[in-house]
DNA sequence: CTGGGGACGGGGCCC
DNA sequence: CGGGCCCCGTCCCCA
């Protein structure tokens, strides 16, 4: 009983204790509201208070400012008709961000066509929550085109409301950062261009802009070494390289222009698309490079060969003349080294004629090319389906050509001094002791690359230039200078730089006698410094 | 900022 | 196959 008597007893304390406690918050929350509703009251009256000082002081400073306007308006009276709108010390302030300013005040100054005054002429102006009703003594011109200009020159030099600095920047500023001129010589971050522009979609076109220029310069600043499409220049086997030598010479003439500008396009990554996205130029010239194709089915070619489906425009370009070549394999036998040149190229033309030239010559013993493309086409057909790079491909054939004439013409098998050399270069009649070596040396001419790369889909010529190559990717640095620890990948490339510490200058200017290191600088000196005195010789 | 020059890497090609 | 040379392009430094 007495266990049962002490329960109750707590229960009712703890009741107790509970209605205690309603009580006591019940009581702080009246308090509380209480306050509240006191300090409320006495927010209001402080800012009713407020309210009428501030006109107290409006009024006065609208007696001043009336008083000196008067003043100034006598003296203007007396000199000559105001040019343009003055604002009051009073809106100055309130420009500068002593007052809140918003849309309110753009009605702030009206010209006016009396040289009067207007009192109490009230804006509305948004203070906060609500508004409020100032009054601005405004000095009005009778020249409204007066009166704007130095209206905005009141506005821009105070720290205004943002969104109406916005709109006034928003002007020509905008118009500048959108100039598609403009905007690639000065490519602006996302926040700059948010900054000055304002509205969104001036933000999102500068910002479309300006990662179109960044893919530009980007892409075009990149490489061309490091990626033989560049130029625009298929993947070529052998056998495909075999059929370009029986290419028709219509063909090749009507592939100038196409492959010319495909040598413009800049393009590198196969995988980006951009240019094409972003240059319609260079859907057109794709189009147009199809047009001109339309002889053949190379489309249906194109996908057969590169069945990867990675078809991009350089590739599209590239296997134009294969197209071609399967298409018109039967045509007249010109080698096609012109498909790459551009209209009007006169290197190419003057080596298309030297070869038509040596194959009317049917007494000259020639290594034809073909073989050449047999021998190599194990490497060749080893590797991934590639581009190779016809530009460059163009490029050695025009340098090479121009080699193998001077050869020609400073005595290349013409002058062999040894009867061994009797296998000759159909390009260039110059004499090999054995087949294998011209079949080599006629890569130079045909542009044949059975090597080619895993890596980076560079071509060779020459297996050694593979292998040398290959030091790219590997890394491999063997030649190690033994005065300053450098490594080299090449021989000849330590050899050139041992003369950074021998100081070795072998080569001096005839004009200037300035020396060099290398041939290449003073030749590109001479250039430089000494064209204009081998133009006048 | 610009041009000249040096260092260096890479490709072409002959021997 | 390696040595060697030439050429070109790029980067960097400096006047």
């Amino acid at each position: 009983m007495a266990n049962c008597n002490g329960m109750v007893f707590h229960t009712q304390i703890a009741s107790i204790m509970e209605v205690l406690a309603n009580a006591a918050v019940a009581e702080i929350c009246k308090l509380v509201d209480d306050d509240y509703a006191v300090f409320r009251l006495e927010m209001s009256q402080s800012q009713k208070e407020n309210r009428t000082l501030r006109r107290k002081l409006q009024l006065v400073e609208m007696k001043v400012s009336r008083e000196r306007a008067e003043g100034t308006m006598r003296e203007r009276a007396l000199a000559s008709r105001p040019s343009s709108v003055k604002i009051l010390d009073r809106y100055r302030g309130m420009a500068r961000g002593e007052g809140h300013l918003t849309e309110g005040h753009r009605s702030f100054v009206k010209p006016m066509k009396n040289n009067s005054w207007r009192d109490d002429q009230s804006i509305t102006v948004d203070e906060g929550s609500g508004t409020s009703t100032q009054h601005v003594i405004v000095i009005e011109s009778a020249d409204a085109e007066a009166v704007d200009p130095g209206v905005k020159m009141e506005r821009s030099e105070g720290d205004e409301d943002p969104q109406h600095s916005r709109d006034i920047q928003t002007g020509a500023p905008s118009v500048a950062t959108e100039d598609p001129i403009t905007a690639p010589v000065q490519p602006r971050t996302r926040s700059s261009i948010t900054e000055v522009s304002g509205t969104p979609n001036v933000v999102l076109k500068s910002k479309t802009d300006t990662e179109t220029l960044t893919h530009r310069l980007l892409h075009t600043g990149s490489d061309h070494r490091s990626d033989p499409e560049r130029l625009g220049c298929p993947s070529a086997p052998g056998s495909e390289y075999l059929l370009v030598f029986h290419q028709s010479q219509r063909t090749v003439h009507s592939r100038g222009d196409g492959d010319g500008d495909t040598l413009d396009t800049g393009g590198d990554d196969p995988s980006c698309s951009y240019t094409t996205e972003m240059d319609p130029g260079n859907i057109s010239l794709g189009l147009e490079t199809q047009t001109d194709l339309s002889r053949g089915n190379w489309n249906q070619y194109s996908s057969s060969v590169y069945s990867e489906g990675c078809l991009d425009k350089k590739g599209e370009v590239i296997i134009v003349d294969e197209v071609t070549v399967k298409v018109e394999g039967d045509a007249s036998s010109t080698w096609n080294a012109e498909s790459h040149l551009g209209d009007g190229h006169s290197q190419g033309r003057d080596f298309l004629d030297y070869r038509e030239s040596l194959e009317t010559n049917t007494n000259v013993v020639t290594h034809s090319p073909i073989h050449a493309f047999r021998d190599c086409d194990p490497v060749s057909t080893s590797m991934e389906p590639s581009d190779s790079h016809s530009g460059v491909l163009f490029d050695q054939v025009l340098n090479s050509n121009d080699r193998a004439r001077a050869q020609t013409q400073g005595g290349g098998a013409t002058s062999g001094n040894s009867k061994e050399k009797r296998f000759l270069c159909m390009f260039c009649n110059k004499g090999f002791s054995c087949p294998q070596k011209v079949e080599i040396h006629q890569r130079v001419h045909t542009g044949v690359k059975p090597f080619s790369c895993t890596q980076c889909h560079m071509r060779f010529a020459q297996a050694r230039d593979l292998k040398r190559h290959q030091r790219v990717h590997t890394g491999e640095k063997p030649y190690s200078c033994p005065q300053c620890e450098k490594r080299f990948s090449r021989q000849d490339h330590l050899k050139m730089h041992l003369k950074v510490h021998t100081g070795e200058r072998p080569f001096s200017c005839t004009h200037c006698g300035k020396t060099f290191s290398e041939r290449s600088y003073l030749r590109i000196h001479q250039q430089k410094k000494h064209s204009t005195l081998q133009h006048k010789k």
